[in-house]
Order: structure tokens, then C-alpha cells, then sequence
DNA sequence: CTCAATCGCCAC
DNA sequence: AAACGTGGCGATTGAG
């Protein structure tokens, strides 16, 4: 008997069905241990929705190694220049394009059907279009890379979901107390919170403010002399009055209180840990998304209480200059590539005389990668356009397709979304014979911001695409290092944000991990780029609390 | 009451 | 120092 290659799950009317290698359908009536006994042969598993298939499994104890998220792929697909003239791509919007469901954990029955009608459409047939549509793409290999590699993020993201990020209750407790003062009764503010208020209020001579009302805070500083045109706290700190500082203290207490407060613990922290809904391809570049409590913003304030588990550590690790190092390797500019071989890229840029210091290297560089055109950023641009031409060259062709409202790709084919309709109406206006001069602007502002989203979304997109090699690579070199055990039982992720992963493991196997970490951040670069490209150093720390990385 | 827009802050 | 990309989220505010 051979291994099967592909096994399509399906479900309809509270039955499970599965088509092995194109063959027939047929039912399955233990879901969790068929997928277990057929997991030996390594199949990869197509299905509608890693985060609704794959959830119930782990929770009955079932890990799978590949898979193929029919819906993921399709946006990926449906957008894709490499497979613009598919019949997939030119069909129209059908229950494959629906936006997923949010991951919840399971509770209850594990395989209980939800309510909601699910597409009734076939995931064979599904399967079969979007495999025609990657073998007449312009590059099959290409499409298929990254098709293989949003849908091992889809597993890595339920299994990060399903391990969750170890959060001490107990500590976050304390670290509010000692900033806020103790959890007052609802509706009340905490002491220390109370206090600066107080002192704002004096300042104010009295004034009955409501701070967190933008607002009524405007007016009452506008009228206690401050020329201020909004409240926000960069503004604030270019005056001097004895009201900023109590102000500028307030609000970084109410900002811990309400992003990060007591109210978050208990929404969010459940048996010691924090799980965030992550989204794979949440995001138009490819980034990932979460949905529900800020993951991806955790204030640096706030990591004392990520504490690995006794006998546990964090080793946690981050891509030193990911963007500016995949603008090199997406340009193919051979002298930036040689600038990011080096471990600081920016110390590079500097010693080969293109700017003066490292902080201009750095401020030019994200100039180039985000758009920026007035100040620092902007007088710099000229002199790295005069030593790294191809790559300056890159970026700025990438605006000027996004400011005629086209579409760029990144390494791996991910399209650029078109403009709306409101924008090439605004452009048509602005070139027909009743354009107003303010028209004209508006329509040029528009199109300068498109073409600022298409420059940063090759960069950004493809950092993203690294991201996921990355990832992978360390997936499946945990699973190596912990031979058969349970994942969780042994070095798994538990966190990731965009280019920073956070891998929980038992203290004796940290250097393995440490090791891990970096040559899967190199075999992803050669994966996307070849041996040509430039390297991805990573930082790495081991610590027991997240606190400590940086 | 609900809903959407806006402000402001956090992250990479 | 300040304006230049991608987002999530909470509080306020105003419309229905």
C-alpha cells in the first residue's frame, strides 16, 4: 500500500467524509482517531478552515504536520497576479471567499456542528480548481511555496492558540497595584490614578475635567493657555506647564488601567495562560492579525508577567533588521546585499560611506521603506539612491505602480489589493476637463498614499512570506527535538509577532532551541532568496520572564 | 438602546 | 523629533 498524498475532510449534515487521493468519498466516523492512524503516512490534509478543523484535534490530543487551508488559499489565489487569468481568479465571489469564523476553543461536544450554514460546496471540487489554477500560473513552484507556507501558519496559529503564552496572574496583579494603586470598587479609579488627577486638577486651577474626554481636555487646556491642537501626548510634551506633566503621567496610567488592566486579566488569562486569537493573513500584506487582547501590541510594561513554567524557560528570539535586509535580497542590489551580510546592516550602510551615522542609515532606510519625504528621512533618500540604486530603484518603481493604481507583488506572488472605486473616480476627476485645483491635489495626496502602501507592501509583504519559512522551520525542528511526545510537553512556540517568536521549553534543551532558532532563520532565507542572498542574524535571549529579552 | 466614526496609544 | 507603512483596541461622541 502506498501513502496517501492528500486526504480532503469535509462535513455535512453532522457527518464526516473524507476523499483519499482524488478518490472516492467516504465516511468517517471517528474523526480524531482517523485522522490519527492516517497521520503515519503523512498525508497532507486539505479542509475548508484550519481554524475550525484543526482546534478540535488538538484538543483530542491529534497533531498534524501539513496541511492545505482551502479558504486561505483561495484570497491568496484570487488576488495573485502569477494566477490573474485562472478561472478561479475570474469567478465570481462564491461561500470559498467568506472571512473565517473566530477560532473558539472548544467546549462542549468537540465536534458539534454550529448552527450557521456552512458552504455546502465541495471541498474536492475547491481543491481541484485551485490546483489548476497554481499548475497554469506563470510559476508553479512559486505560488506553491507560498501556498504550503500560509497554510503551515494556519496550523502553527492554532497551535499557539491551543498552548497559549504562560501568564503568572499573580505577578500582573502586583505590577498593577504597584503602578495604579489597588483595583478599586467599579467605576472608580485606582489610587494612584485619583492622586495624578488631583494634581492635573490644580493645575488646571480646579477645572472639573474629565481627562479622558479628548475633547472637553482641549478646551479646558486651550483655555488655561496651552496652544495645542490636540491632546496627544508628543504635542503635550513641546510645552511647558505645570499641567503636563500630571497630564502626560494620567494617561499612561489610564492607558495601562484600560489596554492591560484587571478587566484584560480576567477576559483574557485563563489557567495561567494568555491565548490570543491569532489570524494567519489577517492583514493585506500577509501579516498576521489577532483578534482579541492586543497580542501583537503587548506593552513592553506588562512582559514581568510572562513567567515560563518551573524548571521552564522563554528563549525568545527576533530577525535583527528583517525589512531593510529583505529589500536587499528582493532588489537584487549587490552592494546593499553585501551591507546586509554583515550582523548590523546599518553600521554597513555607514562604513560604505553612502550616509555619515547609524542612526541616518536607519532613519533613511525606513524613509525608503515606508514613504517618508519631509525632514531626515527625506534629505537622506538621495545619497542611498547614489550607493544602493537597484534598491532604491525597487521601492520607488513600486510606489509609481501604486500611484497609477496598480498592483505589486511580493517574492512569492502575494498581489496588492486595487485601489476602490472613490480613488479612480478622484484620479478621473482630477484629469477631466472640470478638474478644480483643489481636485487636482486631493487626487495627487490619494495617489502619493497608494503608492507609499505598495512600496511598503513588497517589503513588508515579503518579510512577512520570510516570516513563515521561519516559522515553519522551527516547527518542524521542535517536533525533531522532541521526538514522539506531545508537543507542549516539550519545546513548542507560544508566541510570534511578526518577526519575533517565543519558543517555551524545558531549561535543558534552551541551547538546542537557541541553535534551532537561528538556522531556521537561515534556511529560510535561502529558501525565498537562494545561497546568493543576503543572511538573517537573529537575536536570541533566554530568560524567565518575557521582560528580560530586551 | 446600538452602531460607527474619531481620537489616541500600543506594537512591529 | 515628528509624520512615513501595517494593524488592534478602548473611551468618547454623535447619529439613528
Amino acid at each position: 500500500m502506498t501513502a496517501a498524498s492528500t486526504i480532503v475532510l469535509d462535513h455535512r449534515s453532522g457527518t464526516f467524509f473524507a476523499s483519499i487521493d482524488d478518490g472516492r468519498e467516504r465516511e468517517v466516523r471517528d474523526l480524531a482517531s482517523f485522522v490519527a492512524d492516517r497521520e503515519r503516512e503523512r498525508p497532507r490534509w486539505v479542509w475548508d478552515d484550519t481554524s475550525w478543523w484543526y482546534p478540535r484535534l488538538l484538543a483530542e490530543g491529534v497533531r498534524v504536520e501539513r496541511c492545505f487551508d482551502l479558504r486561505l488559499c483561495r484570497t491568496i489565489l484570487r488576488r495573485s497576479l502569477l494566477t490573474a487569468e485562472s478561472e478561479l481568479a475570474r469567478a465570481p465571489l462564491d461561500g470559498w471567499d467568506n472571512a473565517r469564523a473566530p477560532e473558539v476553543p472548544p467546549s462542549g461536544a468537540l465536534f458539534e456542528f454550529e448552527a450557521a450554514p456552512r458552504e455546502p460546496d465541495d471541498p474536492v471540487a475547491e481543491f481541484r480548481r485551485q490546483r489548476t489554477a497554481v499548475a497554469g500560473s506563470a510559476e508553479p513552484p512559486r505560488v506553491d511555496l507560498l501556498l504550503a507556507a500560509e497554510s503551515v501558519g494556519a496550523l502553527i496559529a492554532s497551535e499557539l492558540n491551543h498552548a497559549g503564552l504562560p501568564w503568572d496572574v499573580e505577578r500582573h496583579g502586583e505590577l498593577l497595584t504597584e503602578v495604579l494603586g489597588a483595583r478599586p470598587s467599579p467605576g472608580q479609579r485606582p489610587l494612584h490614578m485619583q492622586r495624578t488627577l488631583d494634581r492635573l486638577r490644580a493645575a488646571l486651577d480646579g477645572a472639573e475635567v474629565n481627562p479622558d474626554s479628548p475633547v472637553e481636555l482641549l478646551r479646558v487646556l486651550r483655555r488655561a493657555g496651552l496652544d495645542v491642537s490636540s491632546t496627544s501626548k508628543w504635542e503635550l510634551a513641546e510645552h511647558d506647564h505645570p499641567a503636563i506633566e500630571p497630564l502626560l503621567e494620567y494617561k499612561r496610567l489610564a492607558r495601562l488601567l484600560s489596554a492591560n488592566g484587571w478587566n484584560w486579566l480576567e477576559t483574557w488569562v485563563r489557567d495561567g495562560r494568555f491565548r490570543a486569537d491569532f489570524v494567519p493573513g489577517g492583514v493585506v500584506t500577509g501579516r498576521w492579525a489577532t483578534s482579541g487582547g492586543g497580542a501583537l501590541q503587548l506593552p513592553k510594561q506588562i512582559r514581568g508577567a510572562v513567567i515560563a513554567d518551573p524548571g521552564w524557560v522563554f528563549v525568545v528570539a527576533d530577525a535583527s533588521q528583517l525589512e531593510p535586509r529583505i529589500l536587499a535580497a528582493l532588489s537584487g542590489d549587490r552592494s546593499m546585499i553585501a551591507a546586509a551580510g554583515e550582523t548590523d546592516m546599518y553600521n554597513a550602510i555607514v562604513a560604505s560611506g553612502a550616509v555619515d551615522t547609524r542612526e541616518h542609515a536607519k532613519i533613511g532606510m525606513l524613509g525608503a521603506m515606508y514613504g517618508g519625504t519631509t525632514g531626515q528621512s527625506g534629505r537622506l533618500l538621495p545619497r542611498l539612491a547614489r550607493a544602493y540604486p537597484r534598491a532604491i530603484g525597487f521601492v520607488e518603481d513600486a510606489a509609481r505602480t501604486g500611484e497609477r493604481g496598480g498592483q505589486v507583488m511580493t517574492r512569492l506572488g502575494r498581489t496588492s489589493p486595487l485601489p476602490d472605486t472613490a480613488w479612480f473616480q478622484s484620479q478621473r476627476d482630477a484629469s477631466s476637463e472640470g478638474a478644480t485645483p483643489a481636485g487636482v491635489a486631493a487626487a495627487r495626496t490619494r495617489a502619493r498614499a497608494f503608492g507609499r502602501f505598495t512600496r511598503n507592501f513588497v517589503v513588508q509583504g515579503t518579510a512577512a512570506e520570510w516570516a513563515l519559512c521561519w516559522l515553519a522551520g522551527i516547527r518542524q525542528r521542535l517536533s525533531a527535538l522532541a521526538g514522539h511526545g506531545w508537543f507542549t510537553t516539550s519545546a513548542h512556540l507560544v508566541f510570534f509577532v511578526h518577526d519575533e517568536v517565543v519558543v517555551h521549553c524545558p531549561i535543558e534543551h534552551a541551547p538546542d532551541v537557541e541553535r534551532e532558532l537561528r538556522e531556521a532563520a537561515s534556511a529560510a532565507g535561502r529558501l525565498l532568496f537562494g545561497d546568493a542572498g543576503p543572511s538573517f542574524p537573529v537575536t536570541v535571549a533566554t530568560v524567565r520572564s518575557y521582560a528580560d529579552a530586551k
